[in-house]
DNA sequence: AAGTAGCACAACCGCGTCGCA
DNA sequence: GTGCGACGCGGTTGTGCTACT
């Protein structure tokens, strides 16, 4: 067991970063830009870790970043995707241009955890508080909407949370069926993977990905997403503008399709 | 004015994943 | 196919600031 550290932390520097570290740091990227972290603070000059410049780069000196306070339509887009993709901050991130993960992640923990509390909301599980407890999504392992009717998931109510009340019903089915596989899944576009750039999880692991090409969670590009057309113009809007896409957000709002990641 | 609690956010840590040899 | 190094992510901690008593 253990794991090496990811540098020699005798020689390194901790803590807040001074104004001079800054100017090094942001000096050396502009003059051979980002890369290569673990060579990048020996010759930067720095006495800090490859992961260290990484996060102070990342998330505070980067010139893009947008500084300041966040909007109220930040703060329900966060909320809206908080809903639909869980604790996956780098994703979130990449949806609202000039913020980073670690301030959504910081500023859901301070700010909007509360709100929604105050709104009688879990933010865990985005339910109403005073709902009767359902099954842990984390026992939630495959959605599969082989064996379901079409017009059993095409009804245009949606939850607090924006999710379609019969696609809630199901991924929260508590008695699978024999065709009932509950493995919930969220997968990137099957013909081309704009996130290629982004983090490695999201290119990763097929454990939690999101098919971008139907936005529903559970839905591979495969089979099971042409046979959702239906309910894919539906949730997604795309056929329909005005009406609210699975998000609960009007058509036009939000696209995954039209959004990159950073 | 001093002490304390709560808040906000920067930074660190450990682990999962990917790319490559 | 396997092992290793590097990167990126999410969770957690540390610290400074502000409000309150």
């Amino acid at each position: 067991m253990g794991r090496s550290p990811c540098c020699e932390k005798a020689h390194t520097n901790k803590g807040a970063w001074t104004k001079e570290e800054d100017d090094r740091l942001i000096a050396y990227i502009r003059a051979h830009g980002e890369g290569c972290w673990r060579s990048l603070p020996k010759a930067a000059g720095l006495l800090r870790c490859g992961k260290s410049c990484r996060l102070r780069w990342i998330n505070y000196l980067r010139p893009d970043l947008k500084r300041g306070n966040f909007t109220e339509d930040e703060d329900e887009l966060i909320i809206k995707l908080h809903s639909l993709l869980g604790n996956k901050w780098s994703v979130i991130a990449g949806r609202l241009p000039g913020r980073t993960d670690n301030e959504i992640k910081n500023y859901w923990n301070t700010h909007i955890r509360r709100k929604l509390i105050s709104r009688g909301i879990d933010p865990t599980t985005h339910r109403s508080i005073n709902e009767p407890a359902s099954p842990p999504v984390q026992e939630i392992k495959t959605i599969s909407f082989n064996s379901a009717p079409k017009e059993t998931i095409s009804t245009t109510s949606t939850t607090a949370c924006g999710l379609s009340s019969k696609v809630e019903e199901m991924i929260h089915a508590q008695e699978p069926g024999p065709d009932l596989n509950l493995e919930l899944r969220i997968s990137l576009p099957y013909q081309q993977d704009p996130f290629k750039t982004g983090g490695r999880r999201s290119s990763g692991g097929n454990s939690s990905t999101l098919c971008y090409d139907c936005s529903m969670p559970g839905i591979h590009k495969t089979e099971d997403c042409s046979s959702i057309t239906t309910t894919n113009s539906l949730i997604s809007g795309s056929s329909n503008s005005g009406r609210y896409d699975f998000l609960g957000l009007k058509t036009g709002v939000l696209d995954y399709r039209s959004l990159e990641m950073k």
